[in-house]
Parts: structure tokens; C-alpha cells; sequence
DNA sequence: CTGAAAGCGCTTACAG
DNA sequence: CTGAAAGCGCTTACAG
């Protein structure tokens, strides 16, 4: 660490005007008692000595401050890539900057990184929780009742606001969509079983199933990890092992991906003797040959939702936690048989 | 904005183990004068009261900071989204902090972020300049030596170092490998005509045709707007003006994805009777049928790499300036005639 | 309309 | 080994 030139300071305002630097200070924020003529000479020796105001020293003196955080366990995963950016883009227009951390969704990463804003005396912070994170660990931030919201990953914890997608439904809009075009035995591929997202959406499927009296059977749920390559060797597996099953519901469009691989090299085609949903909704998943039917979660709007609920913390109004869940929708594309147009090849 | 509760300070840690606040400042930062018993007890209370040392207020005194600043104009573009990623977590293990804010192509957000940032005291600047952002705009950074490095859009400003990714070679290498499998005749799709990207990766074709006594024709040269759509729109018209074509490189993924569905669409297939090359090597590119052939840029690697650039920077390691290509790779799959081993549907 | 002074929470020479 | 004091750059009651 180098000591650098520093920028001028109030101090050396108040010099080249030949003011104290009360007086500067209250001409450059325009809280009265100083002409509108020295406010106006003020700011443009300011700016003409490149002068910018250390909010952090402001921020000691008063307590306040403009910073929010963020953490989640993975910036570069599509889904938080754009919650965050309309997260930041909503609280930059309200004057807040934001501080993203990746956990890697380890738990220790997680505590420390908490601290870490804490000490930098965000605002507030947007949390999504790594797995089996339990509400113990935001007790630091109840303490001190510094803000926080909690987003995507619930964590039961009755005393923080939640925003999340609504996963139970968006599982039921799968099934129900391909319960509507005639299909009732398919199978639910990719994902980590037992984490809430994929509890809920089975949750869902369950439920549609219900409605019309069945059920899925415990072999047509194949869980592995939420990728392109889980998603390939889960479908694999799928058709081994249930050769009359024509149907699967995939974690996410990532798998969604995989499973077209996979039924590609097993001669099936998708949207015609196959059908496919998936659920995120990824910019490419409509160039897909055939296009991918999916269910939209919204994540730029859970972002907006979070950024507004907590902004409102911070700034004190209260009310009682509440939970918001985005309305998920299906987007029906060619992947499920019986919804392709025409087929040219 | 509302007062809340404090945490504690080390004077309520100093007032509750009956010394002074230099000696818990110096308890709790290890930094000798004090016995190791006091350290430990010191420790021991702090810990119990739920201490967090306020960074800020420490920043103030030590004149050191461990918050950097991060400018792009999109986070959720999966190329920023993984370079910020990797940049993050380099710097998070170097025990650095990450602001990120999005400028959405905007000169003025951008300049106002840099002056906010800087009011945040980082301690330097990762910027991915606006279109059009001259060094100009960079002058308060260096007014006050601000360390700062301009990442992936070049702006030539001599005194700052550049990281990005090397868009010549790899326009070369995705011409030269359709050129090797016969095609000379080809379009160049997508993408802002006149932005340093562009223009690079559009030298790197012309290079590798200039090698073998070719040259592109300008009606080829079809630019739009880099996403599905506008992949969409471009390869359309190249169809429609040059039916003898029947290749194109695509400014980036999303283009191609886009040209796989105009294909489609106008009964042509990819991989069979026209070629097709992308860059960015997205993960579900893959995944499309047949995998796309494209060119992988390595965002990670620019971040990381970025973030040793700065921490270099800050640390005060003085050095000239450098630019830094990362080498892109050409991703050979299934999208280029000729290379698809076999058919199957 | 303006100035002198205190204080936010730390760290670090300066004394002892 | 430890304490009293100054100071980082601001803001804001308190006087005038």
C-alpha cells in the first residue's frame, strides 16, 4: 500500500476561498445559511480544484449511508447476473451504490463476507443464502438491527422480508402444460435434490398430477447437478431405464440443453416423439431447434422487488417481514409434442 | 433514513476491559505493545459484544482503502457477469472488496459512477469503458493517481493499462478455420458496426483472407445489433441479397443463435449446407444442434488477470503501462460444413 | 449571514 | 507494557 496524492479536501476549499470550512460545507450541500453567492463561488473553486467530497468521512459523521450489499453464492449464474444488475440499477437511481460478494456457497465465506459489509456500514444487504444456512447466522445482523432482505433461497426466518420466485407454481405450470397436451407419465431430470428450489418445483408437478390422480414414480425422478452435463446424463438415464416414458420436466433450461443432447444421440426428437419443458427462460433457450417451452421466473423483477423492499427498511419504514413471491409464467414453445407448427427438415 | 442502534465501538470494548481505546486498537490488531494475555481478553470481549472494527473510519485515519470499484455497462452480459466473477474472487483472496455499478452504455452515469466511486475511497478502478469514452474522461482518476485499468473496450489512453480480449486473432481464427475446410465466400453477421470489437474481429477476417489472395465482399458485411434478434434480422438479408453464400461468421453467440433460426426458417442446415462460426463459447452453445463452432474469448481469465493488473496497481508496484491480450481459442464442433462426423433424424 | 468547536470511530506517533 | 492526544474529512449544533 502506497500513500498517493490525495484530492483537495473541504479544507483546502475553505483556503483558496478564504472561508472556513463549515461555511464550504454548507455551501457545497445547499443546506442555507450561506448566500447564493458564495454558494455559487464555492462550487466553482470546487470543481475547478477537482474537488470530491469523501462520502466516507461524511458518512462517520453522520451516520448514514449510501452503500447496500449484496451477496450471493455465484454472480456469474445468469439467473443472479440479471436480478443483481436491475437490484443495482434500481437502487443506483436512488442514490445507493452497491457491493456484490460471491460466497462459492460456502458458509464460512458467507459469515465472513457479512462482517466484511457490515464493517464497510452498508445500508442494508440482499442476501441469498448458501444451503443449510440457518437463521442464526444473520443474528450479527439483527443485533445491530441492521437491515437486510432475504432473496431466492428462503431460510424460514420469520423476522427477515423474503423475495423469491414462486416455485411451487412454476412446477405446476410445467406439469399442468403437459397434462393439457395429453401427457401424464414424464420425468423430473437435473437439480439438487433437497434444495428448496427443486422441493418446491417438484412440490408443484406433484400437485398438477393430483389434480387429475396421478402420480410421478420415484424412478422417473432423476436429480444431478443443475448443468448442461447433469442435464445429458440424467436424460441418458431417463430413457434407459423407462423406455416408455416420452416426457421430462428439466430443473432448469441448462439441463434442458443436456436432455436435447442426450435424446438427440438416442435418435428421439424433441417436440415430435419427445417433449421437453425447462425453466429459467435463458435468452437462447427460444434459438433452440425446436424452440424450448419454459417457465419464465422473472429474476430481473425479484430483483427490483428486493432493491424496493429493502430500500424501504433502510429508510425506516417499518412494517411487519413479508414474503413476495414473483408469478412465474409458462412460455410455450415447439418442445412439447403436439405444439410443433410444422416440422421442415 | 433512520437512526438505528450502533453496534459497538472499541471505546464500549475499552470502557468494558478497563483500558484505553489505543490499547484495544492495538490488542485487536496484533500490532505489539500489548501482552498476549491483554490480546486475548481484549479478543475475547470484542468477540462477545458482537465487535465489528468500522473499516470506514479506520479507512479515514490510514488513508488505505480495501474497496475497488468496478464500471461495465451491463452486468448480466454473461461475458461481464464471468469476467466480474473471477475478478471478484481474485480479489475477495487478495482481501479486497468489489463495488460493481452498470453505466448501461451511458457517458453521464458513467462519469458520475467514477466520481461516486472515487467518494467511496477505492482504492482503484476496473473500468469497461462506455462506446465513444475518451481518456478525457479519465482525467480526474489520474488528476488524483487514482490507480485505474480499462478492461475489454480500448481507448487508447497511453497511461493506463488494458486488458482484453484479443479480438483480431480471433476474428482470424474463426476465418481461417472455414477457410481451411474450403469456404472463401462468407458473411460477417451482427454486432455494432464502428465499436473496437467489431472492428477487430472484422481486421482478423480480412487478414486471414487477405493470406490466401481473398478479400470480403462489403455486401457480406452485415451488422446489427449483437443479440438473437438482431442475428436473426442480419442473416435473413444475407440470405435474401447472397444466395450463393453459404457461410457466415457471427459477431457473438447470441448472433449465431439467431442465425440458427433464420436458417431454419428458410430450410437450410446448419452444419450441412451452411457454416456457421460465433465467439464467446457460451455454455449452451454446445448445446444447440449441431454444436456451434465458435471462438472462446476467456472473460474469466480478463478478469482475473485484470484484478492482478490493479492489485499490482494499488500496492504501488510501479510499472509502465501494459496492454494485455488474453489468446482466444477456436472451439471446433459441428457447425461448419464438413466437420459434422455424422447425421442422424 | 458566518465562524469556532465538537465529534463520528478509528490509528499511531509521542510520552511515560 | 500502557495512556493521553492528535488527526483523517466531514457535518452540525452552538454562538455571535
Amino acid at each position: 500500500m502506497v500513500r498517493r496524492p490525495k484530492g483537495p479536501s473541504i479544507k483546502d476549499i475553505a483556503q483558496a476561498v478564504g472561508l472556513s470550512t463549515a461555511a464550504v460545507s454548507y455551501a457545497l450541500s445547499g443546506n442555507g445559511r450561506v448566500s447564493i453567492e458564495t454558494q455559487e463561488n464555492v462550487r466553482r473553486v470546487a470543481d475547478a480544484m477537482g474537488f470530491i467530497r469523501n462520502d466516507t468521512a461524511a458518512r462517520l459523521r453522520t451516520g448514514e449511508s449510501n452503500l447496500l450489499g449484496v451477496i450471493v453464492h455465484d454472480i456469474s449464474n445468469p439467473f443472479f447476473a440479471e436480478l443483481l444488475s436491475d437490484f443495482e440499477a434500481f437502487c443506483y437511481e436512488a442514490g445507493y451504490l452497491t457491493i456484490v460478494a460471491n460466497t462459492k456457497d460456502d458458509l464460512v465465506r458467507q459469515a465472513t463476507l457479512i462482517d466484511a459489509l457490515v464493517a464497510q456500514n452498508v445500508a442494508g444487504l440482499l442476501i441469498s443464502p448458501g444451503h443449510t444456512t440457518s437463521r442464526d447466522m444473520m443474528a450479527g445482523l439483527r443485533r445491530r438491527s441492521k437491515p437486510y432482505v432475504i432473496c431466492v433461497r428462503d431460510i424460514n426466518d420469520p423476522s427477515a422480508d423474503f423475495v423469491g420466485a414462486d416455485d411451487e407454481t412454476a412446477g405446476y405450470l410445467a406439469a399442468r402444460h403437459l397434462i393439457d397436451t395429453g401427457i401424464v407419465e414424464f420425468g423430473f431430470v437435473g437439480g439438487h435434490e433437497g434444495s428448496k428450489t427443486w422441493a418446491g418445483r417438484l412440490q408443484g408437478i406433484r400437485r398438477a398430477l393430483g389434480e387429475v390422480g396421478k402420480s410421478i414414480a420415484p424412478q422417473h425422478i432423476i436429480p444431478t447437478s443443475p448443468t448442461n452435463e447433469g442435464g445429458e446424463t440424467a436424460t441418458k438415464r431417463l430413457l434407459e431405464m423407462n423406455p416408455t416414458c416420452c416426457a421430462a420436466i428439466c430443473f432448469n433450461d441448462y439441463v434442458a440443453f443436456g436432455a436435447y443432447a442426450a435424446l438427440h444421440l438416442a435418435g428421439r426428437l424433441v417436440g415430435v416423439n419427445y417433449s421437453i419443458v425447462g425453466f429459467d427462460n435463458l435468452p437462447q433457450s427460444s434459438s433452440l431447434l425446436p424452440a424450448l417451452t419454459t417457465v419464465d421466473l422473472f429474476p430481473r423483477k425479484i430483483g427490483r422487488h428486493a432493491a424496493a423492499t429493502l430500500l424501504e427498511k433502510v429508510r425506516g419504514v417499518g412494517s411487519e417481514p413479508r414474503r413476495y413471491l414473483v408469478e412465474p409464467r409458462l412460455v410455450a414453445r415447439h418442445s412439447v409434442a403436439g405444439t410443433l407448427p410444422h416440422l421442415r427438415l
